[in-house]
DNA sequence: GGTGGAATTTTTGTATACAATAAATTTGAC
DNA sequence: GTCAAATTTATTGTATACAAAAATTCCACC
């Protein structure tokens, strides 16, 4: 796929930085990384550039990058964000999802059903993600697709942590049928709330997120 | 400010895509612009991939990259897309903007409606600009705030164009009032509603971009 | 005149070398 | 012993050199 080495390096750094290899602050040494993947500092300086352009490090002029993990209060923000983007997508798709993706919604929810009766979190997880990444296709608006592909992408490792408490699943798939309803009534507002509600970080939710975040 | 002259380089790369000084599917040679910019390849190199991740450029890997300058399809798809977001921004401004920034919100319109009194589209896009990025902060939400900035600066050049049409200045000063006392009325629906319609370019708004794009 | 392919030239991607600035360490005065 | 200035070291930013791939040119052949 990629051809360039740096591509590659940017990739596996993006998932270093996600997986908390590095905390936040810690900086990112062109010369180690450089030995760490054989390769000169030319395509290491290209990787960070990446890494810096989507947020997850910052760079300070003559001093280098440092890695940039979301605090509690960024992350809610994402997340609010995260809300406020899909409630758009939901908005547009209402009246512009096709057949063909009201159909794929329905697969990708029975096969949610599947993985709440297995209790199959990764199937779940999979499966989830796909269901809401159909609806931003709906929207019909392959910028708004792209941008909040990349906000999921972003937030993908944090909301890997909400599915896994109890109780999670079923809320989650009753509030799938809701947005499914309102699609298929092309209620703009009311699946805008639903996906809102559905993504937001409220309540029980926030304290189950923030005390995860603890270790 | 900037210490990198790879930065600068980007800065006035972008200034000259924005200007229409390169059309949609030029490549930037790197060789041309070293010698150009006076610097060697290096720091041009960093410069296109700021640009790239900025989506103003697209990266052919062992091929160069080449300037996209957005079709008339991608940008009423911004264009949308800003609606929702700055939709998204009022909402959320709508419980939570200060006592100062509404204050502040009263200013700019004060001298918008001074500019639309003298007919001045300079001062009217200024002012317009900072009204909105006060709502932006009035979400309280510095990721969403730094985002919508992002959109907003990248549209910049096309929102110009619109301001430039007879009867658009009045439109727009009406409608910012009715933003300011959904806001005050702290009604988050009718306030991301107004912010919608504000920005959203429909009917009329919509011919009319069509047709200066036809230059 | 057109076509296919080898040779040449361009151009990107990476490595290395150098310059300039910031961090660290040493040295010296008090 | 401590603080500060000076020197050394480390690290970033840029320039140049080299490798590899793509684009172009040129020429034999049909």
């Amino acid at each position: 796929m990629d051809i360039r080495r740096a591509d590659k390096i940017a990739e596996t750094l993006e998932q270093l930085v996600f997986s908390g290899a590095y905390s936040d602050g810690d900086r990112l040494d062109e010369l180690k990384l450089a030995e760490q993947f054989n390769v000169s500092r030319t395509p290491i300086r290209e990787a960070l550039q990446v890494l810096v352009s989507s947020g997850m490090a910052e760079q300070i002029p003559r001093r280098g990058v440092f890695v940039r993990q979301p605090g509690p209060v960024e992350l809610m923000e994402m997340f609010e964000t995260m809300a406020e983007i899909e409630a758009a997508c939901g908005r547009l798709a209402a009246t512009r999802i096709t057949e063909d993706g009201l159909a794929q919604l329905a697969e990708a929810n029975v096969n949610c059903q599947q993985a709440v009766a297995n209790l199959d979190h990764d199937l779940y997880y999979d499966e989830n993600e796909r269901f809401h990444q159909i609806i931003y296709r709906g929207s019909a608006n392959r910028y708004l697709e792209k941008q909040t592909l990349q906000l999921q992408n972003r937030l993908r490792a944090y909301r890997k942590m909400q599915l896994r408490f109890r109780g999670r699943l079923d809320q989650s798939m009753a509030e799938h049928l809701e947005i499914v309803a309102a699609l298929q009534n092309e209620d703009a507002d009311r699946a805008a709330t639903a996906l809102r509600d559905h993504v937001a970080v409220q309540g029980e939710k926030f304290h189950r997120l923030m005390a995860s975040l603890k270790n």
